[in-house]
Formats: C-alpha cells, structure tokens, sequence
RNA sequence: GCUGCUGUAGCUCAGUGGUAGAGCGCGUCAUUGGUAAUGACGAGGUCGGGAGUUCAAUUCUCCCCAGCAGCACCA
C-alpha cells in the first residue's frame, strides 16, 4: 500500500497510508483534536474531514475559533433551515442559499409566502435536525443523475442550476440523513456541530436569479455563529446600529421629515438646513479653489433637448414629465385637453444637456479648457416607490455635480486632480474607508475600442495616483464610458454610492459641443461627469448615521447652548449668548424656569455639542462652565475665552 | 414596480365586536433648582382611507394608500 507524506503548520510531517482522511490524522494526533475537528485545508483548499488524501499534502486541521469556521457555520445552518423548511411546507422547492456578511440566506420557492410567524416553527425544528446530529456525507453524481433526480423530485431549479454548471464541474450533492442538497461543499462533520447560536431574522422577496423578469422566491435571512455570546452580541449590535438611523434621528433632532403627499422628497427643517448649508458651503469653497465656475440652470426643459441628450430614449422612465399646457380653470371638466401630451417638458434627472447648452454659447478656444463647470443642481428622477428610503434614496436631490470639459489628452490629469480633491473632501469629512471602484466597458458601448483602452488606463492612472484602492467591475460601465465609483456604508451596513467620475466621449457628439483646436478645426470635448458627495441629501443621511447623529461641531446645527441654573443668571446669559452669536456662532439660551438637570438632559438628547451653563457664581465671576457633550467635566473658564476656544473649533475643515 | 410585514394622541406603544388607554412631549400653576427627568392639574384621537359583514366595526373580510425590510433599479 502507498503511503503519503503529511506537513503540518509547524513543518513537522507524518506519513499515513494513503486515502488517508483528515478525521483519522486528527484522531491519530489527539482525542480532544478529532472531536474539536470542523473541517481540513489540504494544500491552501478547505475540504471535508471524511474525504480521502491520495497524495502528499500539507495539510491544517481546522476548528471551530479558526476565521473560516464561521463561514462553515453558517453554510451549513442553511442547510439545515433548507431541511426544515422542505420537511414543514413540503412541495417547497429549494434554490440557493450563500453565505453573506454576518449569515446567510436561503430562496425558497412556494406558491404560498412564508410569514414571520413560520420563523420561530422553522427554528424550531432546525433545533431537532442539529440536535440529530447527522453526518453530511458527500456524494459525486453523473450530470444526467443529477438532472433526473431533482426534477423528479419537482426541483426545477435545482435542475436548471445543474443544467448550467460548466461541463467539467463535478455535481456533488450532500446528505444529512434522509435530506440532501446541490453544494460544492465543503461541510462539518454532522449537524450536531451547527450549534445552537444560529437565529432567523426576517422573510423577503427575491427574484430568481436576481432578474425582476423572473419569479419571487421567498427568501429567508438568518444569522449563525460559534456560540450564544457571539449571536448575542451581534444582535445587540443591530439594535444599537437601528439607533443609528438617519430617519430616526432626523425626527428626533428635528432636522427633516417626509411625508405622503411629496414622497420621496424631503422638508428641511431650519436645523437640518443648517447642515445642508454648511455642507454646501463647504464644497463650494473646495469647488473654487480647484477652478470649477458655478452655474445654474432650468429645472424645466422641453423633451426636445432630452430626446437630443438621449436621455429620452435611455432614461425616460426615470423622469417626471409635464405637459406645457395652462390647465384649465373650470371647476368642472378636465384639467388639461387630450391634447396635453403634444407637448411635453420634464423635470431634469441630470445637469449634463444644460451645461452642455452653456458650453455651446458663443466660440471655445482649445486654450479654455478645461472648463470645470458646477452646479448645486436640483434633479428629479421617478424613482419606483420600493426604492425609496429616507434621505439615502429620494425622488428630488441636489447634487454637487460638475462636468469638466477638457481635450482628450487632458483626461488623466483632470481625473488625477479628481480623485486627489474628492481624497481630502472625505478625509475632511471623516471618511478613510470608502469603497472605490472601478467600472469598465459594458458589452453594449458606443465608442471603440481604442478610446476605451484611453478612458480605463486613464482613470487607474488617477486611482493609482490618488493612492486608492478599488476593485474592478468589468461589464458595469455607463455606455458613453467607464466610471470610478466611491461607496460609503451605512449604520446597519448598507452600501451607497456616493461619489463619481464618469468619462463621457458620447454627450458631446450628441449635442454637438465643440471646440476650436490649435489647427483651427473643431473639436469634439471630452466630458467628465463627477460628483464628490453625490446628492446633499444622501451624504448627510450617511454623516448623520457615521456619527449617530453627532455631527462635528462646524457642521452641527446648534453649536452652543447657554443654560441658566437660576433666573439669576439671566441677564447675564443674555450677555454670554450675545458674544456667542456675535463670534459667528451657532448658540440658543435657554432661560427656562427649568431645573439645570432638566436642561442637560434635554440638549443632550438633542446632541448639541457644547453647553455653557451659567448660575450665579458665573454671573459674578465672568465665566461660563463649558459641559461637552459624553463628558462629566465641566472646566469653568472666563466666557471670552471660552469663546474662542469655542469658535476655533467650530471653523470647518476647509 | 415585486414579495412579506406594519399603520391607535406630536413621539414610543398597550388594548377591545358595544365609538379607547399608558409613558414621554405639550399647556397652566406652583417651585429659583449646580450638570441626564421638580410636582400638581389640564388639553389632545372620525383607532391610515374606502367599501362590505353585523343590531353594532378601531377590532372581522375585501380594495386602496402610506411606512418598513428585502429584491430589482440607483446618487
């Protein structure tokens, strides 16, 4: 019998008969190792512990604390919610089930949905198939086998799964008892070694195969993890992070609402705009410096440049249209003729066609560009109503949008200097670990190859040089060009994209922008579509959320309250707050006839950074005791200085 | 838009086939209190909208609307 030589983690080697299985070499090492034993890594591959190795490998017996036993947990608690379920609604038919961040989920397909109250049933007996405590045992099954069986059994899509394998993949199912499921594996040794610390969490609508052409499968979310400290902690940190949302703090802060009559649309509330101003402000300042020239433009246009811009064609379905027609003013009666529809106008989704149009006024001189044009420009988009949510997602937005017209060989440094502002933007604003990426040429494309080669080189060049890190999707470009994307997570762990870079060589063919080269011929621009926060609004719900509501003081909406201990010290909080107002900064007085508890508790619930709390020992000495927000210690300092101090800490970043 | 869940006072929520309750908030009065809730009293609800069943509907049924979660789409 041949033999193979094992290496262990620690370079030692043992030689076993071969078809040796990983479940014999630990039990040959130790007792306690074989039953703390989930699964092996032969040659850097996770495999089962049952299989046979038939060649010298090196080989690692993994455990329950090694960082991929909590993807084998959960996988395999899929499994078992998948037996549950199949064996409580028979006629479901299964379909996929990942691993994702923090659980897992499994597609259902029933003709009836299943409710949240099917949760805890479904748990239940999850409980009974772990306690069990079955082997999964791995089976490889011939194509044809496979295909028959599942649709045998009424598992059409199992089948269809099977059907579009690649030809050399091996179909391998797994068992645990009377159960088995498609999988690539690898699994544990038996059910039993799932655990108890798995919950369900919620029910949910999918597509099949993600398409909204397809059916809805149910789909189930759960999570999973080595033991009940672990899952408890993970569901404490769900509550805290539900704390965390904007829409919740926006009413609690007063600082925004919505409501059914504009929905998805957002009513600022003096404190909210505050913060949107500040925010503006801000960027307006960056957008100077970095020579772009603000523009506004209609908000109204006549279908007619949106047919030109393509936008008709492309994206009308996300747009609100309107009839230019003067409604009519009977009481009675239609509001608009049948003829209303004739001529038609629609509220911008985009900036792009209207700077564009300003571009195109008058002769550009080769020696103009780049021309870096802004707007804080307001857009509508007719947004599907699921789709909405809070300021993350709404159907008016205002983005801080610009469009650089530049030559083609200006391309790379115009995005290099992109990134390099949108780079110290987000560091201003507290953000080091966002997401870029990078989305490369569609299938379906206008321009050729070569410009695209330019356009992609162009902008890693200027990822690379901004030192970003990105990862590349290929096929998930616009049509007119590739474009950069910078993600940014929410409380709960949501991702949203915020900024963009987009290369444009379509727009300007479209609409016929040129420009005059040094040969004295005309010229098609270049346009770079490219936003830094995105929308206003949905970089303040990220803000808000990012900092559970407590914003850094230049951007939050009170920055200072001057509380009286007693009516005392009215007069001279008065006094206090008049200097604050007077050095530019943002600060209430609070004279109530309340207690000074009362006071603290209240403006700290409300998140106001900084108070200044004065009774009559201030009034008579000309201080102030400043009580910051999280912090027991009140410093008392004369209020001039404390000012000061105060409003240097309140100038914004740039 | 699709699937599921939810919809009671400004907010958070309880509750019932016989037209409603708590806490917070709000108002009035008293209280002048040293860093996260002073006390008393009071006002406030066509129980999301519409239809149906019933002697009677906030409660049961259906439809609609909105919100939430996810999917699809997207800044």
């Amino acid at each position: 019998m041949s033999e193979v030589n094992i290496t262990f983690p620690d370079n030692s080697v043992r030689t076993y008969g071969a078809g040796v299985s990983g479940m014999e070499i630990a039990t040959d090492i130790s007792k306690s190792l074989a039953k703390a034993a989930i699964a092996v890594r032969i040659d850097g591959e996770l495999s089962d512990l049952s299989l046979p190795i038939e060649s010298d490998a090196k080989l690692e017996i993994l455990k329950r604390d090694n960082e991929e036993a909590l993807e084998m947990i959960r996988h395999d608690t899929a499994h078992v919610m998948a037996e549950a379920v199949q064996k409580l609604f028979p006629g479901t038919q299964v379909t996929i089930g990942p691993n994702i961040e923090n659980g897992f989920y499994y597609d259902f397909a029933r003709n009836e949905p299943f409710g949240t109250e099917d949760l805890a049933v479904i748990e239940k007996e999850m409980r009974k198939i772990v306690e069990r405590g079955d082997a999964f045992t791995r089976e490889v099954w011939s194509r044809d086998e496979a295909i028959k069986f599942f649709k045998d059994k009424g598992e059409m899509y199992k089948a269809e799964l099977i059907e579009d394998l690649p030809e050399e993949e091996e179909i391998k199912v797994y068992k645990q008892g009377e159960w088995l499921d498609l999988c690539r594996g690898p699994h544990m040794p038996s059910t039993r070694h799932v655990g108890g610390a798995f919950k369900l969490l919620k029910v949910a609508g999918a597509y099949w195969r993600g398409d909204s052409k397809k059916a809805m499968l149910t789909r189930i979310y759960g999570t999973a993890w080595r033991d009940d400290k672990e899952l408890k902690a993970y569901l404490l940190q769900l509550e805290e992070a539900e704390k965390r949302d904007h829409r919740k703090l926006g009413a609690e802060m007063d600082l925004f609402h919505f409501q059914h009559e504009a929905q998805g649309s957002v009513f600022w509330h003096p404190k909210g705009f505050t913060i949107y101003n500040q925010m503006e402000q801000y960027i307006r300042r960056r957008l100077d410096n970095a020579g772009y020239q603000e523009v506004k433009t209609p908000m109204l246009i006549d279908n007619k440049l949106w047919e030109k811009s393509g936008h008709w064609g492309k994206f009308r379905e996300n747009m609100f249209v309107v009839p230019d027609e003067v409604p009519s003013g009977e009481d009675d009666g239609p509001v608009l003729s049948d003829k209303a529809f004739e001529k038609l106008m629609a509220l911008k989704p985009m900036n792009c066609p209207a700077h564009v149009q300003i571009f195109k006024q008058g002769i550009t001189s080769y020696r103009d560009l780049p021309i870096r044009m802004a707007e804080f420009g307001c857009c509508h988009r007719n947004e599907a109503h699921g789709a909405l949510h809070g300021l993350m997602r709404v159907r008016q937005m205002t983005q801080d949008d610009a469009h650089i017209f530049c030559r083609e060989d200006q391309i790379t440094d115009e995005s290099v200097a992109f990134c390099e502002l949108l780079r110290n933007v987000y560091t201003d604003l507290g953000f080091d670990d966002l997401v870029v990426k990078l989305a490369l040429r569609p299938e379906v494309r206008a321009g050729d190859d070569d410009i695209w080669d330019r356009a992609e080189e162009g902008l890693r060049a200027a990822l690379k040089q901004a030192g970003l890190d990105y990862e590349e999707l290929p096929d998930e470009g616009a049509f007119y060009g590739p474009k950069i994307e910078y993600h940014l997570k929410d409380a709960i762990g949501r991702s949203w994209q915020c900024g963009t870079l987009q290369l444009d060589f379509v727009l300007p063919e479209r609409l016929d922008a040129h420009y005059i080269g040094e040969d004295g011929g005309k010229h098609r621009p270049v346009m770079l579509h490219r936003a830094i926060l995105g929308t206003l609004e949905r970089f303040i719900g990220i803000m808000i959320e990012n900092h559970a509501g407590k914003l850094p003081l230049w951007l939050a909406p009170v920055q200072c309250v001057v509380a009286t201990i007693t009516s005392d010290a009215d007069a001279y909080g008065q006094k206090v707050f008049a200097a604050l107002q007077e050095a530019g900064l943002r600060a209430e007085l609070d004279i109530r006839n309340e207690k000074i508890n009362y006071k603290v508790r209240e403006h700290s619930h409300a998140k106001v950074p900084v108070m200044f709390v004065v009774g009559a020992r201030e009034a008579e000495d000309g201080t102030v005791a400043i009580r910051r927000m999280d912090s027991k210690d009140q410093p008392v300092e004369p209020f001039e200085k404390a000012i000061e101090l105060l409003a240097n800490q309140c100038k914004p970043p740039y």
